[in-house]
DNA sequence: AGCCACCGAGGCAAATTGCCACACGCCACT
DNA sequence: AGTGGCGTGTGGCAATTTGCCTCGGTGGCT
């Protein structure tokens, strides 16, 4: 039921790009990997053909969003995902105006890639979270995001979190990954 | 560049929307007041000339993101910033596919809200921040969020955050941060 | 009157954090 | 060979913070 889609992927950390191309490439797409902007713009000029386009908005040097426009160029049909680390919503309206489809933070599962190409997004995200998260969900995943951004680093990721190493190691070691709060405690009312 | 504006300012909370519209009215703008969707709407016939439009998006049972599109249908040079209590970035992404021209978090002061209009979203936000906010800065931003969620309930709010009421108490008189911040202005209130 | 919800605060035990230290592995360099 | 830098893992201890109890006060409501 789904043709092959020729899909470009531009990650510039190598595994990461390697293991999502892999999971993208099994599902179904054929992939195209770059790991910065000017790779990504040779291949542009090869392909014949793009249907989707996924790009982490941290290029090392460049910046993923700085691709969109030269990709809606070539292909005015193929859509654009950003990822991002850590996203913002600046960014995030960026991106959109600038001609991407959708805008998705890491980690994003191959399943959540494609889930992001296909959305329509004008339709989406017309529910707002009735409840925000949990001081510590909040703190954990922000830990999880900034410990990625610094690959594991737990001595960077520390002082960029503005707490002290043996703090951030003890907080990783507690939460070995055990339990998902999905308690919905529904308020009697708002 | 002082001609002024037309403005529709949209906002379920009557206190939030006159202070709003008086800050925005003194600024710049001639400002119309609507308190729900077809409050909006009916205001939009009667106008002859809009230049811009802000939306609360959470409107009580209407969905800000619904008003952009008939405000672009009968004003296409309108900008439209959507407000939110606190964002998604889907809820950024849907309202940019809309029309939208800019999406904030509050609370946004008065320049806040014309910076965002007068801003080119295209070029905003292409620059990641490069570090992270601290855990610190996090949590209270999102203590922010939450306690205005929850109009400044502190025991509710306590209880959604997952944390004790003492907790919130203390860590609120304590105010930390907001040095490290750039720049907030005192929303005018008089 | 009562009742209820909320805020503010004191006090105290328990948990957490900050900060010192040290050992170990690894890698680059003289 | 060896030396230094860097990152992690661990222990211990004091200071801070949190959780949880209490109480008093205020304002709105039946």
């Amino acid at each position: 039921m789904t043709e092959p889609m020729r899909l470009l992927l531009v990650e510039d950390d190598a595994l990461l790009a390697e293991q999502t191309a892999r999971a993208l490439g099994r599902r179904v797409a054929e992939v195209n990997v770059a790991h910065d902007a000017s790779g990504a713009l040779s291949i542009l000029d090869r392909l014949a053909h793009l249907d989707a386009a996924v790009l982490d908005q941290n290029l090392g040097q460049d910046n993923g969003l700085d691709l969109i426009t030269p990709i809606r160029e070539r292909f005015p049909h193929c859509k654009v995902l950003l990822l991002t680390g850590y996203g913002s919503i600046a960014a995030a309206v960026a991106a959109t105006h600038r001609g991407a489809h959708n805008y998705l933070t890491k980690p994003a599962s191959a399943s959540d890639i494609l889930d992001a190409l296909n959305a329509d997004p004008a339709s989406l995200g017309t529910a707002l979270p009735a409840t925000p998260p949990s001081l510590q969900r909040l703190e954990w995943e922000h830990i999880q995001r900034t410990l990625e951004t610094h690959d594991g680093n737990i001595s960077r990721a520390a002082e960029a979190l503005g707490i002290h190493r043996r703090t951030l190691q003890r907080r990783l070691k507690k939460r070995p990954s055990a339990s998902e709060y999905q308690r919905e405690k529904s308020p009697s009312k708002d």
